[in-house]
DNA sequence: GCTTGATATAACCATTAAGTTATGGAACAA
DNA sequence: TTGTTCCATAACTTAATGGTTATATCAAGC
């Protein structure tokens, strides 16, 4: 058991993931890029209920996108997208591992261009 | 309903991100990124049953990250980074919206956009 | 103290997800 | 033909998601 080295416990990178999969979260993110805002403001554009909402500016929070504030009774929420920076760089960790599987694949082409034994 | 402009219907988008949102798929990723593989071969690291992978790979394939090809009786699946572009378009557009505070995060997107490595 | 407004929490429901074992079927190998 | 290998599918279990309504909490204002 154990598969360290190919199973990477990455929670983090599970849930920011995770987290960007719900388009709805993904607009409260968006929404959250021009500025904090309170739980009603954002539910206001959604067909969705308040508890709905809350929901998913937990799980926000659970991935570290976001964090809450208080101020009087509003809790605005506030980006943070730090986390996000695992996921980019997740993603050009992949690049770059596919890119040089690919130069790989370029040496064997270039091999097999230049070998004479196709004539 | 509809929320035009505020809920995009990208459901392209949240297959990926949730494709990606599991440990076991993005080091599937990864060992596609060497070359493709048969259902077995991806299956032999994990402690995991065969259906339990392939069931894996139907999720990669719905995301349109993977293509199944035939050769005998194997199925070997075979990477397809494209729609990885998708979700690097989001975190692009998004950082767009936001630009402050989003440090080096830049970097890696500027990396990202413009290489050509996901078609 | 009472009411109102903003949010959180609880209880519930339906759907999907991730795993299992068991079975089926196609392609090879003998 | 008879296995054997590779994979898919079915049926099932368990747990997590995403939503609901109803209720609780808690600070603010009267």
């Amino acid at each position: 058991m154990e598969q360290v080295g190919y199973m990477s416990g990455k929670p983090g990178l599970d849930a920011v993931f995770s987290a960007l999969s719900d388009p709805t979260r993904r607009a409260i993110l968006t929404k959250l890029a021009s500025g904090e805002a309170s739980v009603n403001e954002l539910a206001e554009p959604f067909e969705m209920s308040q508890p709905a909402v809350s929901k998913h500016l937990k799980v926000l929070e659970r991935a570290g996108l976001i964090t809450r504030g208080t101020d009087r009774q509003r809790r605005p929420a506030r980006l943070n997208a730090k986390p996000m920076k695992e996921a980019v760089a997740w993603l050009e960790e992949f690049r770059k591992f596919w890119s040089s599987s690919f130069d790989q694949l370029d040496n064997l082409l270039e091999e097999l261009k230049n070998t004479d034994q196709w004539e």
